[in-house]
DNA sequence: GTATATTGCGTACACTTTACGCATACTATA
DNA sequence: TATAGTATGCGTAAAGTGTACGCAATATAC
């Protein structure tokens, strides 16, 4: 009875970036078999002594050349046994988060192409991609509520606006930048650095950094960090 | 390439019940194979033509003769290539709810014996099912303080009383009675019931029941329910 | 009756969220 | 160099929520 089971396992990745106000995902074009030429989240099967978590990470590196800040296990694909037109298969989501702004992207070994797209222009995805991808949006976007994760789409020194307008677009609603300030500064885990940022107009903004040690020592100490604005 | 891969599936279910204050988790014990006679969570291999869902609930019923009350998938076991010592095998568990007190245990098909197992008086277990389970816990107790999950555990009429245990149980902490009735109530989804319970000593309290129609109509007017207790 | 136990309601205080005012420090342009 | 425009950084009052209790009500046990 084991012995016949006949169930691939994959992975897949959303990966998502953020550049310009507008938050994108990473999608490959497939270079070969039946789905050729169709846009897919970075993903492939895994091999027999691979860990999940490397399967992951070695199709990032194969399909798009690159290496994330935030890696996370999503969800497991596996109720419809047709989802694949190919065979069966069973898919781990994975949800990641790099800051895209220095990143090069080069489709390598498996992948035609490798490009960013805008989380709300989309081209039409292979199988069920489409549906992995509305859930990784939903749990970035709770998630980002409870959890300083936004700092691993941003560079490591950054504006308090663009910190602002990336929730601002993620969360998609307005957020007082006043109390925004203010709430994100009690938490105490970003610090001002001693650079500005050039600017166009207005009054010349310092850079803050984000501090992932007293982040982890506070975490662990079960202090919440959540963003709750009506 | 594809061809060779050489991965089981499994689903697994992490059951939880809870009786005269004591959370309780339901393992059988193994019939068959090279893990007879040990202590181990609900589960077992996906069959080709099924959904992880269906393997799951399939299994409870074959392995403990139950239905439950709530199941969300939980996590995918799988970055130990050698987690079972028999092949690989990528476990993908769920984690359960029932009202364990009108429940009738009947090891089924594939187990020796299905039995209740207070959460802090747990048997030695196969393979890496103590650690499925101490996540499973985690998330029980997370959830519990954003999502009213607890009624699955519960009869369909109990005590304000019995809810209050409950939540002391699970997130191992005092609540203040009167604030956890106020904030209870205030969410609108526990009605009275005009009937009282018989109890031993102290004033006579009436039964109350979950409004699960009216909680899933608020829940999708985006209405969050929060129980946060210092 | 008196002691004990549990329920159910109410209230004051502290703390957090929310809305918004305004000085500051730069660029752009006449 | 004056003036308009733009974004930053700090502060404060009002509304809302959480927290810590007090206490009457209604049962059982003796």
């Amino acid at each position: 009875m084991i012995i016949e089971q006949n169930i691939k396992l994959a992975v897949d990745a959303i990966v998502f970036g953020y550049e310009n106000n507008s938050l994108n995902v990473l999608l490959i074009k497939q270079k070969y078999g039946q789905l050729k030429n169709q846009w897919a989240l970075v993903g492939g099967f895994v091999k027999n002594n691979e860990a999940l978590i490397d399967a992951v990470n070695r199709e990032l590196q194969e399909e798009a050349g690159i290496k994330v800040n935030y890696l996370e296990q999503l969800y497991t694909f596996g109720d419809d046994v047709n989802r694949d037109p190919r065979f069966r298969v069973v898919s781990v989501a994975y949800f990641a988060l790099v800051n895209s702004s220095k990143l090069k992207l080069t489709a390598d070994t498996d992948a035609e192409d490798a490009q960013w797209f805008a989380i709300d222009n989309l081209p039409k995805l292979a199988i069920d991609h489409k549906d992995i991808l509305l859930t990784a949006h939903k749990r970035l976007q709770n998630k980002l509520t409870y959890q300083p994760i936004g700092f691993d789409l941003l560079p490591k020194e950054f504006l308090f606006s663009d910190l602002e307008n990336l929730y601002c677009t993620i969360l998609e609603k307005e957020i007082d930048r006043r109390n925004f300030r203010k709430k994100i500064l009690s938490f105490g885990i970003v610090e001002e650095t001693d650079n500005y940022s050039p600017k166009k107009s207005g009054r010349p903004a310092k850079l803050f950094k984000f501090n992932k040690q007293k982040y982890n020592k506070l975490s662990k100490e079960g202090i919440v960090f959540e963003i709750n604005f009506a």
